[in-house]
This record gives structure tokens, sequence and C-alpha cells, in this order.
DNA sequence: CCGTATCCAATTAGATACTG
DNA sequence: CAGTATCTAATTGGATACGG
């Protein structure tokens, strides 16, 4: 019983941790528990606050984490992993491992195409 | 000994996987082995030569998949899966078997919150 | 502090035509 | 058959200013 591919679900997989910013927000979420907007901000130097906010918003509509808003000046605003947001966890957690092993990888082709242009 | 977000690979491991169309071209590779530019694009509708070419140039480039060019009129070029590129498939699966329920999970949210609207 | 709105630059993707 | 080239449309992202 193979897998159907033309009804292919790792899209819908893939655009909840895709964006720029997505997989390190979920990893600092993950690890990390529960950060306010402000410290987000602070561990992603070069990230906009508009890029912040939309990618917030996005995982927020797809139930991944949750927003718990404190009604008091200045405002204080929560982020935090839903239960459901954290079964990714495995699949980022695989991702990372893979993404470490595949930039050696890269190191090695590299490498061996410098060897191949030393033989000509 | 937690892993470093501020290393984050997660990302490596994105640029691979992401594009439009490249788990659709991954999947069909790993499940069908080698196929030919034209059988690819008929099983994927609605891709454009143009972008079938580019997303299977980055696969290539990154060491994912290979093409085998067979000198001839017409021309016929074959491409698979690497025997690196193969490493890849544990974490397509669990993106594929997450987005499945992904989907029934955003019916129930879908579902849920038009049962808010009949309380109000 | 935590956003939204606007404008603008850059990147990405589709349509189409052409080639070995 | 398997591409490349070109032009254009659409999407994305950064910078900046402003608001509750």
């Amino acid at each position: 019983m193979s897998v159907e591919v033309s009804q292919c679900k790792v899209e819908e997989a893939l655009e909840i941790v895709v964006g720029k910013w997505k997989p390190v927000i979920l990893l600092h979420l993950l690890h990390e528990g529960t950060k306010r907007f402000s410290e987000l901000k602070r561990s992603m130097p070069g990230i906009t606050q508009k890029m912040l906010t939309k990618q917030l918003r996005e995982l927020e509509d797809e139930d991944i984490i949750q927003r718990v808003i404190y009604p008091q000046v200045p405002p204080k605003v929560e982020y935090s992993m839903t239960d459901y947001g954290r079964t990714l966890a495995p699949i980022l957690e695989s991702m990372h491992e893979w993404g470490e092993k595949h930039v050696l990888h890269k190191q090695k082709m590299v490498f061996s195409s410098e060897q191949d242009e030393n033989v000509q």
C-alpha cells in the first residue's frame, strides 16, 4: 500500500513550518517555553517587527501557538506552543538533525569538487 | 544538553524540501524510482517547464537527486534520488503523515468556530 | 510595549516563444 | 524531448511612521 502522491500532504506540513523565521520561532518556544513578544524579537536579530507579528499570527491561525494578552499598561503579550503545536516537535527535531548533517555534507561536496579542479 | 537555537539548522533542511513543488517531486522519485522529465511533468499538472527545470536543478545541486542524460535524439533525461537524498525519506514521510492529520485538525477548527457562531 | 499601515525594493513565478 | 530566454505579473520582505 504505497502513498498516493497525487494527494500530497507534505505541503500542508511545510506551510506551517516554512517562512524564513517560523522554525526559529517554534524552536525557541519549544525549548524555552513561554516568551513575550519583545523577548522573541531580541532573540532573533535581524527580524523586523512586521515580520515577527506576521509569522506569529500565521502560527496562531493554524493553532500551533497561542497568544495571551495581559490587559495592562504597558501591554504584555505572551506566546507559547499549543498542545497541538507540540506534535510538530519530532519533525522539527528531525529536520534540525538532518540540517546539521547536511551542512557537513555540503562541505564535503565543495571539498571534493576542489579536488577535481586540481586533477584537471 | 538542549539544542542551541541560535545555530538553527532546521532551515538547512527546509531549503531542500521547500518550494511549491520540491516535496511532490521528491515523493514521486522516492515512491516510483527513476522518472524522466516528461513523466514528472505529466504527474504534476499545473507546473511549468521552467519551474520543473529550476526545482530539479536545485535538488541536483544539493546532491539530493541525480540526472542521467542519454545522448540520443530525441533527448532522454532521467531523474532519481541519490543515496544521500534518500536520507530525507523519513522526514518527508513524517511530514506527509503530520500533514494529513493537520487537514483533519483544520476541519475540526472550522467546525467548532461554526458552532461558536451558532451560540452567539 | 505591541502592534498596524504604507510605501517601495527584491524576489519569485507564470506565459510564451524559441533551440539542439 | 528537454530544455533556455524573455517579458511581465504577483508575492514577499524591509524601512519607516504612527496608534492604543
